[in-house]
DNA sequence: GTGAAAGCGCTAACAG
DNA sequence: CTGTTAGCGCTTTCAC
């Protein structure tokens, strides 16, 4: 009653209302060494009505285990890197573990910045993600003592990376407009200097064979329009489907084709890439689409990083996650 | 050397190598205390050879300051939230100080579990977050002995909210359409049980005088279609000019108003509002719109939150940050 | 089964 | 100006 509403409840409070030692509340609260159940229950009841909560900077201090992990992200409004921070955050919060998150915008200033700052809170690990997969992270993070994940990035040979798993995705897309009978599939997709392009395009060209075409382009709307005016400004024959490269490609094609009083998906059929609802919802007809379920990339790197951090193994490489298809009214 | 590699360099490695004692390491690198600049920077200079870096678990214990706030947010990862996400940690960052980012759901356990995760870990402060403004933060925060910052969302009579200026954002809106001629300024909009809709309605009103018409619905593209069908199905005076509540709404208007061969902007001017900029940029022609600069609200809300926690005194109440015009081609 | 004591890495009096 | 001392709140041997 002392020193009574200021300041938080310590364990010491709790040991001198329950009439015990620190150590022995100590041990009744977290179940750690050999405590009579009755005491360990009587703690617990105190602990409880006086509000207790453990200083995890102390606990920290002491086990070296912060309990907390840092996510490093390169861009700064991803939609990309945000569902998978959600994903992370979600399954860490399970096991009371949080979560610094990181904006370095490509700044490499910033980058070390925030890793110096995660390093002196003793992060237990790092996620790092990015806007592409083919995107090398700093290279300070490569000599870290603490566990490093790679999630939609590049990690060094040695580390755990997951990806989408961009070729399944492309295989099931066109698979999907395969099953519905088509046969004269296009591809337009981004720029082709991005992995995840080149990996959906060859998938794509694997399964269609000699009759597929590429058109490689800008990840914008603008593209997946001025495309379908090069392809009907030319002479030869027409698709019957369209698998794009992402949701607004194909926002743009479906705009275009339906310019040309081209019926979706009778005449075309569209797919898209991202599942990006905003998009994906709004076209008319909505947009069959692939999902890289990233909220579930996110769990699982950050279950990976809860593992590695607790000294477990895990194989190194690249996990590659499948994604889903999404069926709308476009294909 | 016999300590070496692993395990972190601490105070006690840098002392010993500058031949000091502990305290006087500590003051020299701190710049507390009375120090003989020639140690000072002996100190330095070793500390910085040995990569030294001070333990924030340590100095949070003893300080009773963490240098770590938290942001809970309401949804998951909204477009709304995260660049205010982003604007909180840039300006965090420089004064060393972390972000907790905490994604509820709107799921109240998830809320709880999070905030108790924040308190245990000694944040400095909290920073609420939600995607509407008047949405009603949880009611734990309202008790809470570290000070609590409310970045679009409504917080109690006597506490600190940062709000965008919804009725300058619509006034400047209005004005620009206004002084480009237009006089029959029609407003489409979200719903009508969302303050901010309200607000900015309210101020186009003032503005157009009772030659006003609002249109309540919802915020989506669909909606912004729909309303023209309704606009042009009837008789009487068409608008020369819409204002839109959010950047879907105008994409939908923007459409519908091309399926009916009207020219944007010379025939109707139209104005959204958010600058998303890939729904903005996306529009053709492209959009004119006002951004609510939540990256600046980021920053403030960061930097009032530091003050806060640094014991400065801040006028409670709302305060609305102004609103920019972004011009493109629609208006 | 329980408690006394030591100490995680650091800062902050206070003597010298 | 510098070093000694005493902890922050907690966990963890190790006697009793």
């Amino acid at each position: 009653m002392s020193d009574s509403d200021h300041g938080r409840r310590t364990i010491r409070d709790v040991a001198k209302a329950a009439g015990v030692s620190i150590s022995t509340a100590s041990n009744a609260l977290n179940g750690t060494g050999r405590t009579n159940a009755e005491t360990r229950e009587k703690v617990k009841r105190i602990a409880d009505e006086l509000g207790f909560r453990p200083n995890a900077l102390a606990r920290g201090l002491l086990t070296k285990r912060s309990h907390a992990i840092g996510m490093l992200t390169n861009d700064t409004y991803g939609r990309l890197t945000l569902p998978m921070a959600a994903g992370v955050s979600e399954i860490l919060v399970d096991h009371g573990v949080s979560l610094f998150l990181c904006a370095t915008n490509n700044d490499p200033r910033l980058a070390k910045l925030h890793l110096d700052a995660l390093l002196d809170r003793q992060v237990d690990g790092i996620i790092f993600t990015a806007t592409r997969i083919d995107l090398e992270p700093p290279p300070e993070l490569l000599k870290l003592r603490i566990p490093v994940i790679y999630a939609f990035a590049q990690g060094p040979a040695d580390s755990v990376s997951f990806h989408p798993d961009d070729a399944q995705g492309a295989r099931i897309a066109v698979q999907h407009l395969q099953a519905l009978g088509r046969s004269r599939i296009l591809h337009i997709t981004g720029e082709q200097n991005y992995l995840a392009a080149r990996l959906r395009a060859d998938a794509y060209r694997e399964l269609v064979g000699s009759s597929g075409q590429v058109m490689f382009g800008e990840w914008s709307e603008e593209w997946g329009h001025s495309a379908i005016d090069e392809v009907y400004s030319q002479s030869g024959p027409k698709p019957d489907a369209i698998f794009c490269g992402s949701d607004e490609i194909a926002r743009g094609v479906i705009d275009a084709l339906r310019d040309r009083g081209i019926s979706i998906p009778d005449d075309v059929a569209v797919v898209g890439f991202d599942n990006w609802e905003v998009v994906s919802k709004q076209t008319r007809p909505p947009l069959t689409t692939i999902d890289m379920e990233l909220k579930e990339l996110g769990h699982r790197a950050g279950l990976a990083i809860l593992g590695l951090s607790r000294g477990e193994k895990l194989e190194p490489g690249v996990e590659r996650l499948p994604c889903g298809l999404v069926v709308r009214g476009s294909a």
